[in-house]
DNA sequence: AAAATATAGTTGTAATTGCAAACTATTACA
DNA sequence: TGTAATAGTTTGCAATTACAACTATATTTT
């Protein structure tokens, strides 16, 4: 293993940058005392405001199974609503409760103060740097789709 | 949600390029037969060499239990063993046997090849910037440890 | 219009996991 | 020696997940 080969170094980073993420959700009730999974429903859910489960699960990249469980438990907490699709009887439509809606508005503020420290602690020079970075990275990445 | 404010592009990338990552290792069998916490599980085993359980399961952010189960699997499957430490008889050491040994050896060359093409698919001016900001990034987002 | 097909979502099942507790074995300390 | 600490295993349990089989609704074909 070679790790001052360049490739090797990108993936030593994302190793590493995989595993710091990993941890900050780790615990199963980590987020607000729902599960993270359902925590990520939430905000996806927030964010789109209606969306089917099927949609959902594919900007989540999970089953559709796991979607509609995860759906389930989070209608059972009065987080959010399952309507069906007047317009057509087999699509059911997903939204915030206002529970919910209050729940979403305090996790994005959290993460907000998150990555605003985190970007912070980027020195002052590199900010622009690292932000473009990202983004090639991203497209790198994205090759194989 | 202000998607300009530098923050919250950086929380935006982190958030696709975390899912991008996770589709990787979505399948529960996409690591040549063994599930994808088997397949951490060797590839660490495999760096280290030789490592206690405990170790591992802190590499791995893992629980004490579900790593003991995880080796028990590989030691099923004959990819590594466990041998009690000689010096302190309360130490397990666990390292690849032959057969892991090779699958280990497979599995960096597979990541090698992934990560050498998404290494040379960022453009050639923008490869050392790259590199030079995830850097940068791990040690902002390390500011909680 | 009836039958066949496609689509959206749900449910059954088995495996994995985290957490807690109980347990064994070994070592360190007072 | 006796007590505590450490390393790891095992078990029970509940929650989560992927996969496959299923239901219900809509669309297409004949």
């Amino acid at each position: 293993m070679n790790f001052s080969d360049p490739p090797m170094q990108l993936r030593e980073m994302i190793r590493l940058l995989e595993r710091k993420l990993g941890v900050l959700e780790d615990n199963q009730y980590s987020c607000c005392g729902i599960s993270m999974a359902q925590c990520h429903a939430l905000v996806e859910i927030g964010r789109i405001k209606d969306i089917s489960l099927n949609e959902l699960a594919e900007q989540l990249n999970l089953e559709n199974s796991t979607m509609s469980r995860t759906v389930n438990n989070l209608v059972t907490n009065e987080l959010v609503k399952r309507e069906i699709d007047p317009q057509d009887r087999r699509y059911v439509t997903i939204s915030l409760s206002e529970n919910g809606d209050k729940l979403f508005k305090g996790i994005e503020e959290e993460m907000n103060q998150y990555f605003t420290k985190v970007y912070n602690s980027i020195p002052e020079d590199k900010k622009q740097q690292v932000l473009e970075s990202l983004q090639i990275l991203l497209e790198a990445v994205g090759i194989n789709d």
